[in-house]
DNA sequence: CTGATCAAATTTGTGCACATCTTGACCATT
DNA sequence: AATGGTCAAGATGTGCACAAATTTGATCAG
């Protein structure tokens, strides 16, 4: 009982997979994503790989040119700025709009992720990192009930993604890693103290230091 | 020089006009709309127009069934406040985050607004209301700097803009005029004085009041 | 009269052929 | 050698024919 259409379902999955290669940075800003290629890697035509793509041209992260290609988009320094401002407010909007009760489940999730985070200080790789970072913040914004704060929340953070990466490596990996690892700590106190309010204005504050890295690392 | 495609400008404006048919309820929740009539109308294949119809799905203001048709979606009370809630946040966050210095030019084009609005207080009319609306919303979106902002704004109105064209009848058209000229002449006040942030707040404050008359009529 | 069953009609989804546009290479001219 | 034009190659945009799915109505058995 999935109940999803096998079209929606296929639709969905590319889209996922396409985002992610764009995050992760495997298709580089500048990449011309060919429909052909692409269709072919997936099994179909270029009609329902048009859709996905029209899609992420909506999102922001390509933009399709007549007879040129599909474009990966690249990042406006000042725009990502703003994008992040309003991200860190959004951040802290989660513990007020509709915040879901902080449940033993949720506390054991939060949990996961820290186990998760001490791992990556053992074994430090900014691949897992964004990875991680990116399922955390999904269990960020399911901590309130308002559907509209989570899919913005989501499609800002899917713009704002790549920027970090292509910044952290003028940082230091590990101490990315350890920051990180902290907000997970703080976040888990937060909930364990049955506290949504706190554990969101925790992960604002962590945006706004994030804001403040990137910004020491272009000055 | 309209640096625009011919394909990118024929797509913009087909959705202008679908979007905004649906949200004056032209197409009230539930239309069918058949892609090849749409297309016929406008002069196209189908081809060109299921990507507009694909935007408003992404947009939620369509959903597209398998066999049956793209249905006009219905609007969920529960998911219209939730979204208010957030709305009137970012219209908060519009006087804080990236705010543009106050015009002259500015000022003019709010003068002009409550002009609008005292014509329609001598003629009522619920179409032109939600139209003038929609128009002076655009408005205070543009006094951001913000693009994220301008942008997730624009994307909620147009997702609860029907819930208040639905539930007007059930007020009185007079009063609704007369609230909305209020918040016109306050808003003009306070572009006068040259503080944006004042003019954010009352649109928030006016976003806060539109959902205590609505849940009255609910109650 | 009621219920089920099936076929036809209608609608969206897909694949393909072609139109349109951009880019770059090649070549003739100055 | 520099320059301008022309053309071919490759990419996305469009239109059309068909596939897949759903609904509807007719038809027939009970």
């Amino acid at each position: 009982m999935s109940e999803q259409s096998d079209a929606r379902t296929r639709f969905l999955r590319l889209h996922d997979m396409l985002r992610m290669r764009i995050c992760l940075l495997d298709y580089p800003p500048g990449t011309r994503l060919s429909e052909e290629a692409l269709a072919t890697e997936f099994g179909t035509s270029r009609t329902p790989l048009r859709r996905v793509l029209a899609r992420l041209e909506d999102e922001g992260l390509v933009v399709s040119q007549h007879g040129v290609g599909n474009i990966v988009t690249d990042i406006d320094p000042g725009e990502m700025a703003r994008t992040y401002d309003l991200r860190r407010e959004l951040a802290g909007l989660v513990g007020r709009l509709s915040p879901v009760p902080i449940t033993d489940e949720i506390i054991a999730k939060a949990s996961g992720f820290l186990d998760q985070g001490l791992a990556l200080l053992e074994q430090p790789d900014i691949r897992a990192l964004a990875h991680l970072n990116m399922v955390y913040f999904h269990f960020g914004t399911s901590l309130t009930l308002n559907e509209a704060l989570r899919e913005m929340s989501e499609r800002l953070y899917y713009r704002t993604a790549r920027i970090w990466l292509t910044v952290t490596p003028h940082l230091n990996l590990v101490d990315e890693t350890a920051i990180f690892v902290s907000e997970l700590r703080d976040s888990l106190s937060a909930l364990q103290a049955r506290d949504g309010q706190a554990a969101a204005d925790i992960r604002r504050a962590h945006i706004s230091l994030c804001i403040a890295r990137m910004n020491a690392v272009k000055g």
